[in-house]
DNA sequence: CCAAGTACCTACTGGCGAGTAAGACTACTG
DNA sequence: CAGTAGTCTTACTCGCCAGTAGGTACTTGG
């Protein structure tokens, strides 16, 4: 006879401190809220994904939105900072930094889809108070676009042009990125590069040039 | 005494024809299904703004799952008509008829607020079958914006450059003016216009030329 | 080896919401 | 006026799911 808790399938491992069980369920819950939905997703499925019992999801993340919160957090950092660190490599030349910033948001969706699913398509359905946590790091996205565009005009000395345009077009790019992101996840054939760099052609070059045959080239290092 | 079936509060209109509360009916939805969602929208509350009793909407609508399709389908096709309509009366020059799809897209969103969220936010989020329903029309939209990429491809003679990339550039594009679309439901001090042309500058120009001053500009009809 | 704390469980409650049963009222048609 | 077709209602059922009560095992420090 088998202790009183295993089930009939796999053991179940024992008795994790509460740090790993914490990844584990915040892994479990990104899993399924990725796939069904905020609403969809229900609890119980989360605890099983995360092979662990519901109260123990409860005593640890507290409730349904508290636990989305969280996701949402977790997963919105990490993107953040893949981007940061993307746009730090580069060096003061702003259609570097760009580019280097749209390849390091590419290859993060690329690596962790369902990351990308929650923040893109669950939070920003849901009216609750995570589109309030969702919406400031899309703010803050924006933001650190809009200072990126801002700096590469005043480098290059602009006036009115597209100053004060700026948040606008930092908004349009963003939502560009997002959008190519979910076509190519229907198009997994092409490289993260290769998409970042059609979208890196349009932004940069501007349809009528792209026409005229006018191409923006990645600089050597990458 | 009243008539058994009138409550409390205003008279509730009787006894008209199906055509009409099927209206009714879809108008209510599309509200609700845009302000809470679609799994936090409820069939009692999509009955009590339509003013009707939820056996009716049931009988005249179906389950749920059409009741929302049924939204999809007809807003989805008051859109691709706005914007269809908008190219039509462009002439043959490209970036005209992008111009007016532009526009005519912002004029509906600003327009019907509820139609645009139900479309965006709601439909993309969810795993059912109306994701299909809205994957379908976004599709369309894609392909229309598509051809028209590549007319003007063809028509300056261009090659390798742009054809092939249209799809993607495609789907960037659309998705660019969606996230306009909602930056803009933040920040409505601006014309439909004003915020179609910013998004035409940067589409057609590309950011490095606006840095450098050079716009791109309406042609004289609008 | 005992106590105390922490990890962990099964088994429930309570409410909400999709969908329906069963019929009542009205209007038209002959 | 009788019959029929279409409009419209109240008042349910029933399943699902967030959240909890109340307890069991392991483990660690004395």
């Amino acid at each position: 006879m088998r202790s009183t808790h295993e089930r009939a399938g796999r053991v179940r491992s024992k008795r994790l401190p509460r740090e790993v069980r914490e990844r584990q369920i915040l892994d479990a819950a990104v899993e399924v809220f990725s796939q069904r939905g905020y609403h969809a997703a229900s609890m119980d499925e989360i605890s099983e994904v995360a092979d662990i019992s519901k109260p123990m999801v409860y005593a640890y993340l507290g409730s349904k939105e508290d636990l989305f919160a969280a996701c949402i957090r977790r997963e919105a950092t990490k993107l953040m900072e893949a981007i940061a660190d993307g746009v730090a490599e580069a060096g003061n030349s702003p259609d570097e930094q760009l580019w280097r910033g749209l390849r390091a948001f590419f290859g993060f969706v690329g690596e962790f889809r369902d990351s990308w699913r929650v923040l893109h398509r669950q939070a920003s359905a849901q009216g609750g108070p995570f589109a309030q946590e969702l919406g400031d790091m899309r703010k803050r996205a924006i933001s650190l676009v809009a200072a990126l565009l801002i700096n590469t005009a005043q480098d290059e000395g602009v006036g009115a042009a597209a100053t004060g345009q700026t948040d606008a077009l930092a908004a349009a790019l963003v939502g560009a990125s997002e959008s190519l992101a979910d076509w190519w996840l229907d198009h997994p054939e092409e490289s993260a590069g290769a998409v970042a760099a059609r979208l890196m052609n349009l932004v940069w070059m501007g349809f009528g040039n792209l026409v005229d045959g006018h191409t923006w080239q990645p600089p050597k290092g990458s």
